[in-house]
DNA sequence: CGATATTGGTTGTTTTTGTAACTAACAACA
DNA sequence: TGTTGTTAGTTACAAAAACAACCAATATCG
């Protein structure tokens, strides 16, 4: 019969792993630089990939206009980035971070990847390799 | 060096692949049932696990008590749980869920072994394996 | 061209969550 | 026993998210 038990129900074990995992890595931009979880990402997507436009962040992070807005918004009252016309389409607004921006980036970025590292520490290689793929897969979705 | 790229920081992809599968079974316990995420995960257990004390639910799905205070109390105005006093400790109620609330909870554990089921089956026995234990360890921690 | 629909973005309102303070029952120990 | 400290649960208040309505710029197409 169909039955299932919770612990072995993707989308829970998915959403336990993700809390879990977040919630060691919030303190540092929370704490540390009163950010919020989605200002973080788009400071990670501006860092990452250059200046970009809202809508593509948007896209990119699959995160909501709305939810881009606000954090876009408490970026720029951190001055973290920096907003410019758009010459191509004078409703969006292109997005940069300044160099204090920039500098949080890096900080965050070198403690992201520590992190992760301590997170990876406890799992084989091949281990590592199938659950990122596995993951990148099912976030495609 | 430290770099990282965002596409293979764990909890960044644990975060995408939880929100975007989870999105997908949301639509049935919300949609059909009026339930919320906490709701029926405070169902699950209870369907799973048998009667129980909000206390209960708390240590085994990791929710914060007001959580489940709520959902327990919205369950109970949709008639799927009912309380009874607890012999052993006056300040707890035993939960357990009426008739109802049962024929829920079978219709929901079907339906997630089915969702369960078609998302795991782009994967191998031996992906689904090492996703699932490395998904529990992370969740443990 | 001009009317209409669509898109990028913001703002306002309602839900949901998180945090803290509180009540009542129990436990521990002098 | 009674004083103090914990624990289970609720409630009130603050923060954040979801949702909807909105404005201005740009496509689209007669």
């Amino acid at each position: 019969m169909g039955d299932i038990d919770l612990r072995a129900f993707t989308p829970y074990l998915l959403a336990m792993a993700a809390e879990t995992t977040s919630l060691g890595f919030q303190s540092t931009y929370k704490a540390q630089h009163g950010m919020l979880r989605t200002e973080w990402r788009v400071l990670f997507h501006l860092g990452q990939y250059g200046p970009l436009t809202a809508k593509t962040i948007c896209d990119r992070a699959r995160l909501h206009k709305t939810k881009v807005s606000r954090a876009v918004a408490a970026l720029e009252a951190k001055r973290f980035l920096t907003r410019s016309e758009d010459p191509q389409d004078r409703r969006s607004d292109v997005l940069e971070l300044t160099a204090s921006g920039q500098k949080v980036f890096r900080a965050l970025t070198e403690e992201a990847a520590r992190f992760d590292a301590a997170l990876m520490e406890r799992f084989s290689a091949e281990e590592r390799r199938i659950l990122r793929q596995c993951l990148t897969r099912l976030a495609q979705l």
